[in-house]
DNA sequence: CGAATGACCAAGC
DNA sequence: GGCTTGGCCATTC
C-alpha cells in the first residue's frame, strides 16, 4: 500500500482524472503529463492496483487497444464504461479497440 | 543493494 | 506490415 501514498502514484490518479467524459488517453500521454515521459510502464502499474476512484478505464495503450488485466474488472467492462461515456469501442478477434484519432485526450 | 517484473513504447528485421 | 528486441521507470522480492 505504500506504493499508493507515493506522489507518483498520485499524480498519476490526478492526470488519470482529469480526463474528460468521452475521451481516453494512453499510458505514455499519462506517463508525459506526470513529468516522466517513459514512464508508461510505471503508469500501467499504478493502474494495476484497480483503485476504485480513478476512472481506469479511459487509460488504455498507444495501439487504442484494451489491455486491461485489472483483478476485479474484465476488458467487456471498460469496454461497457466507456461506451457508456459516448465513445464507440469496437471488438475485432476478442480485443477492444477505440479510435484514438477521435477519442484521443488532448492532454489540456 | 542487485535482480526481476509489469495494464508500455519505439525502433528493427 | 506483423513479430521480436531493447530500453525506460518505479515497485517488489
Amino acid at each position: 500500500m505504500s506504493a499508493r501514498n507515493n506522489n507518483f502514484f498520485e499524480k498519476i490518479y490526478k492526470v488519470v482524472g482529469r480526463i474528460p467524459i468521452g475521451k481516453v488517453a494512453t499510458y505514455g500521454q499519462i506517463a508525459a503529463l506526470v513529468g516522466s515521459p517513459r514512464a508508461a510502464r510505471t503508469v500501467g502499474w499504478a493502474l494495476h492496483v484497480c483503485t476504485e476512484r480513478v476512472p481506469w478505464h479511459r487509460v488504455i495503450n498507444h495501439e487504442g487497444r484494451i489491455s486491461t488485466t485489472c483483478l476485479d474488472h474484465t476488458a467487456d467492462e471498460q469496454a461497457f464504461l466507456l461506451q457508456q461515456e459516448g465513445v464507440k469501442v469496437k471488438k475485432v478477434n476478442q480485443q477492444y479497440w477505440i479510435d484514438l484519432k477521435k477519442y484521443r485526450w488532448g492532454g489540456k
